[in-house]
DNA sequence: CTGAAAGCGCTTACAG
DNA sequence: CTGAAAGCGCTTACAG
């Protein structure tokens, strides 16, 4: 039962009394063979615990029924969710996953890709870059490419994007529904791009509706919740009119809403808030926390099925398809209160 | 300079004016080539674009360079803390990384296990059951492996114990010191083992302190914040004698300190309490609250250099090392006043 | 220090 | 429907 080495499509070929070719044939699920000879043959690598080598299939085939996920970083829920949803439909698909991060330059990127492109059939790859998608089939021309962005800036240069702007914008035209007309945005990290792309959502809303920018107070933000208390804290101190704060993220919103507690300003009553990226505390706060979700599982999920779709059609697409996930707005008592 | 296929060894040989045995040779920094040949290799290879095959490599030499990393789910932040350390360490060593996740069965774990089996040199591998470290070395004989578990329980059969009992002792400990005698425990969901370990820990630290059962108050909990926020409710219905809590986790201790500042009772003044898996709202929350912190980055890196020393030893190790990973103990405000 | 050659375990035209 | 055989791109004794 026990072999000192893996057996091989020899060995199941000689069990089952065929040729190595049907074998592999049977494992190919190819329909030229007969019934009883797959039975035959299944039976055979069963008793012997056979399984394929990937590296010789791969090797000879060109298949190595893997495919690789490329990301900024390798880091927190982003991550997770990502992976999370590629890998639950790669299973499906007999497909497994190889993850790599990568550090700063495009060099070294490629120098990863290069490195990773004879272990995978297709790639997920997540990197800001112009013209980037033309470098990659350039320099990597064998290989199908599903290229991600956060940012709609880039929407021209890859194929899917999460989109960071629209989000920031549905919160905002939803206070301004709510008929707040003097509404406050903290920022995020200063240079940060979904920080930007979010400001930029906020001002479009606040733009489109109409309110004048005399009327909006841009806070700094660093994105932890310390800023956040911060920021309303000095907004509270400069003018007391704001009615509505959109927040570039929950943690802050979240410092936000501790400072007006603690400073007897009621929420959603006096101020209503808004946060971004939808964190499990915003729904176990008190008042729970209205905010944007972004729809990362889908964005997975149909990172994985653009994919699929590229390698299935052996073709190496170079128009970038530029589709956009969007996102979702998740309204809550923070901001349940109608001026 | 763009080639129609991959360039392969025979390319970069007939440039070089060498043969294929030298320039796999200096690909494998094999010390017995000139310096200058060396130069002339890596010259031609830089001019062609390139890099060796992984199937070829893997096929005839046995190298994948790419180690498994199977968890019960790949979801959250212990997934996404995982892979990250092990991935930063992997990378320097040359490693890529292939994630999978496992449903349910034995018999489709090994599955995995097998498929996955021929795509890597070494596996790090996380499910509980007693045994099988003995049953993978049996089915899988040629793959090094290490074992993780989050169960001390289980510390006899696997390599590696992310340690949640002395996580709890730990907590309780702490709350014993500062002074309390009557100590009430959230405990976790019912029949999670994460829970019963927790509990078990609380329990040995108050058993070893002399304080007697009639002291101590076990609430029933789900993780979630909610049910932290009914427990101490039903607790001070209960009894107000009570004057520390420890939480199975954060999210109910939060749920917790919740129900204690909408009830006028004061933390850590009137209640001490301390939560375990130091999540980011742990600081961020006033009070600030005291938690365990499981170190999963170094249960990432110690595996990867555990299972790096059996795959340079070249032997399948199967004495279990048993080894476990301290958490550690973060004291903040919600559990700092002294009895 | 370098090269010729066998072999790793498959897939896939090509015959039959 | 099945088999014999070439070939995928490397590594590694074995000679020299």
């Amino acid at each position: 039962m026990k072999q000192d080495k893996e057996p091989t499509i020899y060995d199941v070929a000689r069990v089952a009394e065929v040729s190595i070719a049907t074998v592999s044939r049977v494992f190919n699920k190819s329909p030229l063979v007969t019934e009883k000879t797959v039975k035959h043959v299944l039976d055979a690598a069963r008793k012997l615990g056979f399984t394929p080598s990937a590296s010789a299939r791969g090797l000879s085939g060109g298949k190595q029924e893997t495919i690789g996920i490329v990301l900024p970083i390798l880091y927190g829920n982003f991550f997770s969710d990502l992976i999370y949803s590629v890998q639950a439909l790669a299973e499906d698909r007999g497909y497994d996953i190889v993850v790599a991060g990568q550090k700063g330059s495009p060099d070294e990127l490629f120098a990863t890709l290069k490195k990773l492109s004879s272990k995978i059939d297709g790639l997920i790859l997540m990197y800001h870059k112009e013209g980037l998608k033309e470098e990659i089939i350039r320099r990597c021309p064998r290989i199908p490419v599903v290229l991600l962005s956060r940012f709609v800036r880039y929407r021209e240069h890859v194929d899917l994007v999460l989109d960071n702007f629209t989000g920031a914008k549905l919160a905002t035209e939803h206070l301004i529904s709510m008929g707040h007309r003097k509404i406050a945005h903290i920022k995020g990290e200063e240079g940060n791009i979904d920080a930007l792309e979010r400001m930029e959502g906020f001002l479009n809303a606040t733009d489109a509706a109409g309110i004048p920018r005399s009327n909006i107070e841009l806070l700094s933000g660093t994105f932890r919740q310390i800023s956040g208390y911060n920021a309303v804290e000095e907004l509270f101190r400069k003018r007391r009119d704001i009615t509505a704060i959109f927040s570039s993220n929950d943690a802050m919103a979240l410092g936000a809403l501790n400072w007006m507690q603690q400073n007897g300003v009621n929420v959603p009553g006096d101020v209503a808030m808004c946060g971004f990226d939808d964190i499990e505390f915003a729904q176990m706060v008190r008042p729970s926390l209205s905010s944007v979700y972004l729809n990362t599982q889908k964005f997975g999920e149909t990172a994985f099925r653009m994919l699929m779709d590229q390698i299935a059609e052996k073709s190496v697409s170079d128009i970038p398809k530029g589709m956009v996930i969007a996102p979702e707005l998740k309204r809550r008592e923070s901001s349940s209160h109608a001026r």
